[in-house]
DNA sequence: CCGGCAAACTTATCATACAAGTTGCGGGTG
DNA sequence: CACCCGCAACTTGTATGATAAGTTTGCCGG
């Protein structure tokens, strides 16, 4: 019995999307469920990690057979909004750059971007997440990348080398309390994963070390100019390889979508 | 009939996911033909533009029901890979940052994020775009971004003043040649949105576009480290009255779906 | 040669059925 | 009484078939 209306109507508050053009609002039945749903999460109305109702009883509440939810469930999954399971419900996601970063890496991928590109726009982020960094930072803060640090010369497989690098400059980012900057540089630092390693495998640890080690003290002594000197030579360094080969190519890595493993 | 085997296979190159862990490639049956559509996809096999098979003939070459291929192409769609009509075949998307400013989008507005915060990103980003864009831009795009100060100077309602800000902006950012920033000022340009109307609502546009030309004759004369300045003051100014009303936060727009328009 | 119309094709949606995985409850067992 | 096992209910994953609605194609008449 197909006696549906041609749109969906929530028993919620409808949540009107206005668009540019302010006209057609949603094609098929599938866009407005994902809207309706990107809407009420984005609002907090289910909290992450809780379940979401069934997909049955959200075909019953939209008026809509099963088919569309699932299409719509796909979608919300696709944008990293929840994640699915055989079985068990589906649940809201908690907040993750990954897809994000997927969706990066796959546009970079399909323009003809280069890792030169990448250090180029991660250069005056970092320089200013520094300066913030020692403005803003807390003791906890600079212990815990003092810490990092330590990791860093701890580590002896070339995974943990990279691993511990990024984990500095991630708290880096953590430390100008802003979150904006952790997103962006988490973004460019998945992508510059690749670039770190090949730095690290020719030119070893030791540089990249003494580097942090500069950016820490500036940080430490609450120096921003410093600090933002400091880490533009340590990028200098960790660009110089890779300005040696230029034709370095982001690679499709496509990581199969995001599990919520 | 279930005779399908539990895995699919195509007749093509079986383009092998290889993950971190290296186990485990795909769960379901959708994330394994997503995977294989979008391999084929980045590797070209399919001309942007150019359809796709029909929903029926994928289903058949992949062995696999209409169901899961419907569920597949929703989730490339959301990707931006693919742009679906009724009627007709799915057809390859033209290269866009749309999606992937959708996703930053959605990822900010997840993350506690304010006015104040976006702009404290977007002057680092916007300084190092001016700078090149002094270094490396071309007669036409200089141009066009003369073009577009005159457009601004021209505009009459707020809405197209707005838009001929966000372009000027826009246009330095395509001059630097590196797409990055494109990608990441227009995530930034899209939250900031509201805020640059409001400025514009307040000030009127005659401190944007004396900004604008400051910045343009810099950039039209070469000089890198004017450009930058020029900009710095430009953002100082627009930055003003954000600053007055800290508690501004984003909302969350979400403006549905990348349709293929 | 061109315009319009109809048939073929394709997507959008619905309904139903069953397989496979998850959860929780209750009974059996130590 | 506590603990563990297994089953039943629920839920997602997939298949099949049918219909509505939009698009493309090609034929036919002018």
């Amino acid at each position: 019995m197909p006696a549906t209306p041609r749109t969906i109507s929530t028993p919620r508050a409808p949540v009107k999307v206005r668009r540019g053009a302010g006209i057609a609002p949603a094609r098929d039945l599938v866009d407005q469920v994902v809207t309706h749903l990107r809407a009420r999460i984005l609002a907090g109305d289910h909290a992450v990690g809780v379940s979401l109702p069934s997909e049955g009883d959200l075909a019953d509440s939209f008026g809509v057979s099963r088919t569309v939810i699932r299409e719509a469930m796909r979608s919300l999954r696709a944008q990293g909004l929840i994640v699915m399971s055989q079985g068990s419900r589906p649940r809201v996601a908690e907040v993750d750059a990954r897809p994000t970063v997927e969706s990066l890496t796959l546009l970079l991928a399909r323009s003809r971007t280069t890792l030169l590109d990448l250090t180029e726009v991660r250069r005056p982020l970092e320089a200013e997440i520094t300066r913030l960094a020692a403005t803003r930072a807390t003791a906890e803060q600079i212990a815990a990348l003092r810490c990092a640090n330590a990791e860093l010369e701890r580590a002896t497989t070339l995974e943990q080398r990279v691993a511990a690098d990024v984990r500095f400059h991630d708290l880096l980012a953590v430390a100008t309390g802003n979150p904006v900057f952790g997103v962006l540089l988490g973004t460019l630092g998945v992508l510059l994963v690749e670039s770190r390693r090949r730095t690290i495998r020719s030119a070893g640890v030791a540089p990249a070390l003494i580097g942090h080690r500069e950016i820490l003290a500036a940080v430490g002594r609450h120096d921003p100019a410093a600090a933002e000197a400091a880490m533009r030579r340590h990028l200098d360094w960790a660009e110089r390889d890779i300005r040696a080969d230029t034709r370095a190519r982001i690679l499709a890595k496509s990581t199969a979508g995001a599990d919520g493993s």
